[in-house]
Formats: C-alpha cells, structure tokens, sequence
DNA sequence: AGCACGCCGACT
DNA sequence: GTCGGCGTGCTC
C-alpha cells in the first residue's frame, strides 16, 4: 500500500489493466482490473495503451496489457484504498490496432480479453528470454582536446564520419578496422566515447538446419497472374492517396498456377509504396517449409523477413517478435498466431490455404486466424489476400463464387439469387473480390485422376493372394512402375498408426473390442520397437497407451488387428522396395509419430527433394507445401477416412484433401497420375475433385448447407459441457438449451433468428473421464449468435471454465 | 492460479 | 457444537 493512500489526489493517474490469467465477467466493460501508475515510472516515459505490464493480484503477480489511462475519473465506484500499484513495466508493447483487435476477439469469440491479449504475446517475450543488458558506446558531447596522439586523432576522425547510432565496443572496432580494443578504450577514457545500457535480445539459441533448395527464381508473370497483381493493385488504391484500402480478395488458383509469385509481387508492391508498412503471411503450419522461407528471405532480403516456424528456439522467438515490432524486419512469415505480430504498420495481409483448418486454434482462444487477419485489415486499413485451390465454402459464398461460375447449375440458379438478396442484405453485392488462376504455370497440366473401387480391387487382390492389403492392384502396379521408371511417388493415408484398432478375433460371436477406459474410443495399435511386445495401443484423444493383452479378456479367444494405418502400409511396401532393388531409406514415412520436431519433418523433405527416397508415405502432413518435379504419381490409400466422419463438412474436406494431394503429382514438363482408393466411387466428394471441379462441387454443396440451414448458408456457434459426473452434464446442458431456447423465442425466433439444437452427444461422448453433451446455435448472422451467448453468459449458464468450451465457427465438431 | 468464504456432513 | 471437506467466487 503507497504512503498517501487515502488521500486522494486529482494527479494521480490510473491505467485500465485486462490481466492475462482469465477474469470471468466478460463484456463491454468491467473485466479489465485499475491500478495506479507510480509517478517514477511514469517519469520514464508515459504509459500507453497495449504496454504490457506486471501488477498485484492478489498474493501473487501477474503479467497484463493496459487498455486504458486515465486519471481519477477512472475510479468510478471503485474503492481507491484497494488500488494497487502496478508493479513492473515489461517494455513489449502492443501496437494500438492490435488492443483494438483483441477487444473485437473477446466480443466476437466470446471469451475474455486478458485471455486474447495473453495469447498475443509469445511466451518467449513475457519470460523475457535472451534479454540482455550490454554496454554500447556513443559520442559524447565533449570536443576533442587540443593535445592528442596523432594515432587516437587519426582514430576519432574516422568515428566522426560514422552515422552517430550506438555501437557495441566490439562492433565499432570492427568498423574503424582496428585489431584491438585500445584505441577505442582511449576514446572512452577521453570521453569522447560515453558508456550506455542497452537492452538487447540475444539469440544464440540453434536455429534450424534450412536446407539449400535451389532458392528463388525471378520469374515472369504469365498473363493470367499480372492481370491478378494489376487489378488488386488498383482495388487498393496503388500510386493514388489512398493506398492501404481495406479490402478482402480472393485468389482461387489451380495447384501449381503460381499464388506465391502473385503474393510476393504484391507484397513488394505495397511495401515499396509505402515505406513504413509491413507485410504478414500466414501459412498452415506444416507448410512453413524451408523451400516456402527461403523464397520469401531471398526475395525481401533487403526488406528484413521473420519467419517464425515451429522449430525455433525460444530466444529467437523474442529476438524475431522484436524485429517486427521495431520495424526492422517488414515481412513477416508465419503460422496461425503470426496473425497477431506486432507490425508498427500494417500494409498487406495474405493468408495462404485459407480453407486450411489448422488455422482455427482449438484451445482458448478459438479464433480463426483466417477471419482475425480479415478484420485486422480492416482496423489498420490495409488489403487481405485469401489463397487457395479449393476455398473454404464460406470464402467461396462471400465472394459470390456461384455466381461467376461459368457451369452454374440451372436448377439451383433462382434459388440462390433470391436467397443471397437477403443474405446479403439486399445489396447482392459480394463482400470479397474474387480473382482467378485458372492455368498452371509453365503451361503444365493437372494430373489425371483415377478412381478405383476399393470392393472390386479387393476381390483381385484376393486371386491375386495378396490378403489384407491396403494398397491394392492397380495402385501398386502404378507404384511399381512409377519407381521403376526411377520417378518419385507419394502415398496418402490419413491415419496415424498400425492397425486402427484391436478386437477379438471370435468377430461378431464376442464383439470385443479394446476401448480406452478414460474415452469413448477405440485404441489405435502403434508398433513400437522399443517395447518387448513390439506394440502397444494408444489413445488419440487423452494420449493414454497400454499393452495389448494377449487373448480376449472377454472369451479367451485370440485377437485381430484391424484397419490400416501408415505403420502398417510401410511394412507392405517394404517388400515391394526390395523387389524393385531399393534400399530402407527410399521409403519415408512421414506423420507426427515419426516427425517429433521441425528439424525431422524437413530433414525428410529434403532427403525426398534430394532424389534419395523415392516414395513418400504419410498422412495430411504430406499433403501441402512442396514442389517436388520428380513426382509422377500420387496414391491416395484410402479417401474415405475423412468421408464417414459425423461431421457436415466431411465432404469438403475430402474434396480439399484429394484436390491438396493430386496438385503434388506431376508439374510443367510430365503429367502426373493420381490413383484414388475408395469404397464409395461415387461420392460426389471424390468424383468432383476427380474432375477438377471445385466450382460444381462448392455449388452443389452450398445448395445442401442452404437446404439444412448449416454455414456457409448460416452461422454457428457450439457450447460443449464437460463433467466427470454423466448426470451433471445433462442437467447443465439441458438447463442451458432450455434458457437458450427461452432466449430465441423472446428475440424473435423463426427463421430470421436463433436456432437452437441439442444437447446432443458429440461424436466422441466421454474424453479422459469428463462426459460431454454439446449444443448448436445457428443463425443467419454472426451477430445474433454472439448476442445469445453473451446474454447467457451474463446469466453464469456459460463461462469459459473447464467445465464450458465455447466455440464460435467451430470447424471440426469436437 | 491461489485463497478466502461458506455450506453441509461427520465426529467429539 | 465444532471441524474440515471442497465447491464457488474474487482478485483493482
């Protein structure tokens, strides 16, 4: 407590602090906690919005970001005798826009603000690592005497033609290329040079191996991509007043049609006209390949580039977030929370693989790093750039994607003109601009694909005495010749894993199968060497493992391992690899059992880049990113692993994945194959990716969302109870449904207003012992979504405890 | 995150 | 009547 509590004095000055440990009352206002700002610090220089500070609260201390200063007119009706001082100011800053942003984050995703301006942070910045203090020479103020050795003169002159920023000791004596420190040390005790403290962030920490790959080429622009950088050049406003227009564009572009040089022209552009902008790109995570920085660090060299990937060290972390927030470095590169980096000003947003799911963060906060960059444009007045090859349908229908279909369908067109009237609110207007690359680069072609039945590849797999195989006869002739032929060739399989899980080999007769006793969920069998048994069984959803047992614990009857999984494609492709006289490492598999670090993950590109393996397996990790010209052909073992999944997007998923996965096969010089495994040849799903047809798929699709009232057509969030108790859940999810339904009625229900559904039981009822019932509110605005949630929380039948997940555009239905 | 507070069951 | 279990709410 200060000496003068007590009396109050009008020159105090107070700041507004949201602290990052989560104050539950969420809201306009009330959640951010006041603290007095000591005159001593303020001395030092005045305290503004977005310093992140450490203050008192309660016995302990926590880290928090200032949202407000003021003087006494802050205290409200709060008791100044509880005022604290705040207690240390950390020196990260968040750039106003940013605080602005967070405040849109916590309203828009329900959560509280301290929480989101938490999670903007690094943590390597609040630990402070690799901060250092460290002495830097600067010219004094004293004029050289009269008498001094010709050698020190000779020295001082060459300092004076030096620009006058501080320099360490050392560095200045590198500079004025003298061998030792003593001339320098003479100028100091002259005084000529006077000592100062500098803080620095010092990365000496490793820095992941990146590997050469022939680095950036400038290129051309085919037509197609100058028409792209001209015309959004020209939406922004380029050369005129009012560059740095908001603005959402979206780039729908063929795999291999060249987005990255439109994204880099672009970037440039920007960034030459405005000297004091930055630039972000955002990039799935597993994408941040040393190929996609090294292109990005080549071409903007001279404008300083962050690439911030999962295989940095702590203290790089810190050193990078500093050089973006000073300015130094003008690109930034990164994954989902790149999003947040502190840029002094922002001139372009680009988000790549925008319908790439990995940019929803699943923990809290759930944003969506996708839909964050749009409205941090929108703050900061600056242009977002949204890639893909196959947008997300929400994407797609913001950017009247089904009306500038050239095959729109005849059946669906009256119904989407008049419905899209009032979905967008009369003006039929679309909120994104829509830009298209419709050829490949180099003139290439997109791969044929081919779709085989899985039943009747099965039956010949069978005469042909291959048992239980994954990989059936076509694609394993296609294999055998691909390799033969000395081509390179990847294989999908979207599970982790041997066998997918265990059961008792009696079948139906005894019905057991190994579940985890924590989760409502089969066990998936993962070889392990390393183990006796050379096996065991893991859970994937509260990571548990135990051992197999030997017999069924139910009737003593032996057990069988079933369904495939990666580990277990690998063992049947070995034996093809010997045949075709090609050594262990030709084969990689590639998923996050075998990837444990960054370092892993492109130690094996490059050993695939290099030519030295031949195949590639692996799951979705595999699936994005690289170029690599020797692929000839592309397996995809099973697509219909995402297909069965009780989930609405299942079949947009598989669309983008077989659409992701085909664009690796085959580029400028030699046509690629792609051979797609299915038990359901005709999925429309995998029939339309077959065909290339996005645009047929995206509006055959959205017509059913429409039918069913689920996004794009509307906008959903999820509340999902969890307690250990099962009948607890269903007293708090039924109590909340209720409140809520209660709720839409009285806020004009219909098909203009909420919709409430649930509880249901989510696919997976019980996780590490908590059982979970969620509940879906849909309706036509994002608005009206927040408003219900927002009452129900002010009412304590939501709060974002462990107890509650709250999700506002859920992307995979928990 | 801690920690005080308070409501309810078990025991001196 | 009191002790202490833990579930709930508060921290400027």
């Amino acid at each position: 407590m200060s000496l003068f509590s007590g009396s109050l004095d009008a020159s105090r000055r107070y700041a507004l602090v949201a602290v990052e440990r989560g104050i539950e009352r969420v809201g306009e206002d009330g959640a951010e906690l006041l603290y007095e700002i000591p005159g001593v610090m303020e001395a030092e220089g005045a305290f503004q919005v977005g310093e992140r500070v450490g203050v008192p609260l309660g016995k302990q201390k926590v880290g928090g970001v200032v949202v407000g200063v003021g003087g006494t007119e802050l205290l409200g009706d709060i008791d100044p005798l509880k005022i604290r001082m705040i207690a240390k100011r950390t020196g990260a800053m968040l750039p106003g826009p940013l605080v602005e942003l967070a405040k849109w984050i916590a309203g828009y995703y329900v959560c509280p603000l301290g929480m989101v301006l938490g999670t903007m942070v690094p943590s390597a910045v609040k630990r402070e690592i690799g901060r250092r203090e460290e002495v830097v020479l600067v010219r004094g103020d004293g004029a050289a005497p009269e008498k001094m050795a010709s050698a020190v003169r000779a020295l001082w002159e060459k300092v004076l033609v030096l620009s006058s920023e501080a320099r360490t000791p050392i560095a200045l004596k590198v500079e004025l290329g003298e061998s030792t420190l003593r001339g320098v040390n003479k100028l100091v005790k002259l005084g000529l040079l006077r000592e100062e403290m500098r803080e620095v962030i010092r990365s000496r920490g490793h820095v992941v191996h990146e590997q050469a790959f022939g680095g950036d080429k400038t290129v051309t622009l085919s037509e197609e991509q100058r028409g792209v950088v001209e015309g959004i050049l020209a939406d922004v406003g380029a050369g005129s007043e009012r560059a740095g227009k908001f603005g959402v564009h979206l780039l729908y572009g063929v795999t291999g049609s060249g987005k990255t040089e439109v994204y880099l022209r672009l970037i440039r552009s920007m960034l030459m006209e405005r000297a004091d902008a930055s630039a972000i790109v955002l990039v799935p995570e597993i994408a941040l390949t040393p190929q996609a920085s090294e292109r990005f660090s080549q071409r903007f060299a001279d404008l300083g580039v962050a690439v911030l990937h999962s295989g940095l060290s702590a203290s790089r972390r810190h050193s990078e977030w500093a050089r973006v927030a000073s300015g130094e470095a003008r690109v930034v590169v990164g994954a989902r929370s790149a999003v947040f980096a502190p840029v002094p000003r922002l001139g372009l947003v680009v988000v790549d693989e925008e319908h790439d799911t990995s940019y929803k963060q699943d923990q809290l906060p759930r944003y969506h790093a996708r839909d964050v960059a749009i409205k941090r444009a929108q703050i900061e007045g600056c242009a977002v750039v949204l890639g893909s090859a196959t947008p997300s349908l929400e994407s797609w229908a913001n950017a009247g994607g089904e009306r500038h279909s050239p095959q729109r369908h005849r059946a669906t067109e009256k119904e989407s003109e008049g419905e899209r009237a009032s979905e967008k609110g009369g003006a039929g207007r679309s909120k994104y601009r829509i830009w298209k690359l419709t050829k490949r680069v180099g003139g290439g072609e997109l791969p044929r694909i081919k779709i085989v039945d899985m039943y009747q590849e099965r039956q010949e797999a069978r005469q042909l005495g291959l048992r239980d195989a994954s990989v059936l006869p076509t694609l394993r002739r296609a294999l055998h010749a691909t390799l033969k032929e000395g081509s390179q060739a990847i294989l999908l399989l979207n599970r982790r894993g041997f066998a997918t899980y265990v059961g008792c080999a009696g079948g139906a007769a005894c019905g057991w199968v190994l579940v985890c006793d924590r989760c409502d969920a089969r066990m998936v069998l993962h070889r392990d060497a390393s183990l006796k048994s050379g096996e065991l069984v893991r859970c994937h959803h509260c990571l548990s493992e135990c051992i197999v047992p030997r017999v069924c614990p139910n009737c003593s009857r032996g057990l069988v391992r079933l369904g495939a999984g990666t580990q277990r494609v690998e063992e049947e492709l070995r034996p093809l690899m010997e045949d075709l006289s090609l050594g262990p490492e030709a084969l990689i598999r590639v998923d996050r059992d075998t990837m444990r670090t960054a370092q892993d993950y492109f130690d094996a590109l490059a050993t695939f880049a290099s030519g030295r393996a031949r195949l590639m397996l692996g799951t979705q990790m595999i699936a994005k990113g690289l170029d690599f010209p020797g692929v000839r052909l592309v397996g995809v073992v099973s697509a219909d692993t995402g297909l069965n999944l009780p989930d609405f997007r299942a079949g947009e998923r598989t669309f983008q994945l077989i659409s992701q996965v085909s664009g690796r096969a085959g580029r400028a010089d030699s046509r690629g194959v792609v051979i797609i495994q299915t038990m359901e040849p005709q999925n429309p799903a995998i029939v339309l990716a077959a065909e290339h047809a996005f645009e047929r798929f995206a509006a055959t699709e959205i017509a059913a969302r429409r039918q069913f009232g689920l996004p794009p057509a509307a906008r959903m969030a999820r509340v999902v109870c969890r307690d250990e108790k099962q009948a607890l859940v269903r007293t708090r999810a039924v109590a909340l449904a209720e409140w809520m339904r209660a709720w839409a009625s009285r806020h004009g229900s219909g098909a203009g207003g909420v919709k409430v559904r649930g509880p249901a039981e989510p696919p997976v009822t019980r996780i590490a012992d908590q059982f979970r019932l969620g509940i879906e509110l849909v309706a036509p605005r994002a608005g009206l979504v927040q408003e219900a949630l927002r009452a129900a929380r002010a009412e304590g039948l939501v709060k974002s405890d462990a107890k509650t997940a709250v999700d506002v555009d859920p992307v995979n239905l928990m």
